[in-house]
DNA sequence: CAGGTC
DNA sequence: TCTGG
């Protein structure tokens, strides 16, 4: 199947920049999962060929919805920010996903002082345990040595007990309809989740473009660009604007890779 | 030493 | 503090 892209769409900068750890480039195709399909996608000039997920599932995936190009216009006219106005250039096409919840949150959970060739080990693992990312049922049902045994350490614990928390009736959709702090404290509210995490979960997969999750990456770019070391939400918001996330990812982009 | 949390 | 690379 053949998608005609309207919108600036960078697979190598997209899925390759920690938002999500489970997509593999074989050859000139990415091979992942969208909507718990096995998908593989090939780009070539506006033409994107795609088979497994539909096109409406990639269409929301990519967040094919909101313009970029608008995005960026909306963080520059607002911050006048020169070094974002060089990576918007640069790093033209790097999207933000629109990831499922449940998956996000398990896979940073399981981030944390992690590296990515680590991190993308561990996801692999829950995947090879059925058919697809494991549910919240499948995985309450595991014990905490299950976890330590797949090399989680002592994230297990956290995996094990958000896990039967969702599978007990935690409805991780219904935070995307909340203001902001209250979003952030339910999933907060969760073992495992602080606010690097929560804020990661909010951006990737539940639709929160102003949360600014600050890692270690982060705060030094925020150190030597903006002075900042505290408070860094709130700083990025009143600079950024309601696209903060978007900056964010750029920053941690040309940081990291 | 690695994209934190409690 | 855990533990893989």
């Amino acid at each position: 199947m053949i998608l005609k892209l309207k919108e600036p769409l960078n697979l190598d900068f997209t899925l390759n920049s920690g938002q999500v750890f489970n997509w593999k480039k074989n050859n000139d195709f990415w091979e992942g999962f969208v909507n718990g399909k096995k998908t593989k996608l090939k780009k070539k000039g506006a033409n994107l060929f795609f088979k497994g997920a539909s096109k409406s599932e990639i269409l929301s995936f990519f967040k094919l919805d909101e313009s970029l190009d608008e995005i960026y216009q909306s963080i520059l006219s607002k911050s006048g920010d020169l070094l974002l106005e060089s990576l918007f250039k640069k790093y033209r096409g790097l999207r933000i996903l629109r990831q499922e919840p449940w998956e996000c949150l398990i896979s940073f959970i399981i981030s944390q002082n992690s590296s990515i060739k680590t991190i993308r080990k561990r996801i692999e693992t829950l995947y090879s345990l059925n058919d697809g990312f494991p549910s919240a049922e499948t995985l309450s049902k595991l014990s905490e040595s299950d976890f330590r045994k797949m090399g989680f350490g002592y994230r297990s614990k956290y995996v094990k007990e958000t896990s039967e928390i969702v599978a007990s009736g935690f409805d991780l959709r219904k935070i995307k309809g909340r203001k902001f702090d209250s979003a952030l404290e339910e999933l907060k509210s969760l073992p495992g989740v602080g606010d690097k995490v929560g804020k990661c979960v909010m951006l990737f997969s539940l639709d929160f473009n102003e949360a600014f999750p600050v890692d270690v990456h982060i705060e030094n770019v925020m150190k030597k660009f903006y002075h900042r070391e505290r408070n860094i939400q709130e700083f990025a918001v009143k600079r950024f604007g309601a696209y903060a996330g978007y900056a964010q990812q750029y920053l941690f982009f040309s940081d990291v890779f």
